[in-house]
DNA sequence: CCTGAGTTTGACAATCATTCTCAATTCCGG
DNA sequence: CCGGAATTGAGAATGATTGTCAAACTCAGG
């Protein structure tokens, strides 16, 4: 019942704290192989869905459905995402206005308990160039 | 180049028409065995995918990342949805607020061609009680 | 109503992400 | 330091989706 800290859930964090922006577990398993830590792909599943569940990471999908995962800058706040489609750099955003928007919207119909997901994809400054 | 008219393309187009809500390939390549047609597998998918690349579908992702679809009621346009996370009740959206609201956070962080991925999920009134 | 070139199909293999299994190992409160 | 609960890991299992490629089909032209 009780979660215990093991030395592969901290290299979980760990990388998860050294890397920039969105990486599937996949990535993350071999990045961690690379650094010469011994772990197992299954349990970096589980950490990853662990961390996910107490809002100690970002989650969101990719365009394949693949679940990818960051370190939550604004640790535990909730908020949304500007990636770009290019190079991939992510911008964190948060939206009063989207939030409220979705609150009405989920009222007007009878919902409950709403809850939303939002993402913008986009091109990059720097990526306009070239 | 040219896209033709086959008996599958019909019939998965007919059963999109016919049923209510999101589903996945799988399960619209299993109402059509149960209706007697002969179709493969593969052949829903590449179906579904033309359709949607000619948005006469729209296509979200469920919480496992897997990829359901359903006959754009609002062919064409764009629209988000609110969907009910207990009985799986969809109701389609559209937003000038959040598409507004979008653009401009794009362009605040100098991002162009901004596009994005909006879905509200909720418990609808039926499910509410009980 | 034929025909041929180009499309599309389907059975099945192949990928690939993710989950499951379960014995062996590791934590940690007492 | 101990014991039981939590966790791990190797590999199998699952399940969605895509690739392969020969056979079947569509349709514009004759």
């Amino acid at each position: 019942m009780s979660v215990r800290m093991t030395r592969q859930r901290e290299v979980v964090a760990a990388v998860l704290e050294a890397v920039d922006g969105f990486h599937s577990a996949q990535e993350l398993y071999e990045m961690l192989l690379a650094d010469g830590e011994r772990i197992g792909l299954a349990t970096v599943y589980r950490t990853l869905q662990l961390f996910a569940e107490n809002n100690m990471v970002d989650v969101m999908r990719n365009a394949d459905g693949e679940a990818i995962y960051r370190s939550c800058i604004s640790a535990g706040e909730h908020h949304h995402h500007l990636m770009c489609r290019t190079c991939g750099k992510t911008i964190e955003i948060d939206g009063p206005t989207v939030e409220a928007w979705a609150l009405q919207v989920g009222a007007q119909h009878g919902f409950t308990e709403i809850e939303h997901t939002i993402e913008l994809y986009g091109t990059c400054t720097a990526c306009q160039r070239g």
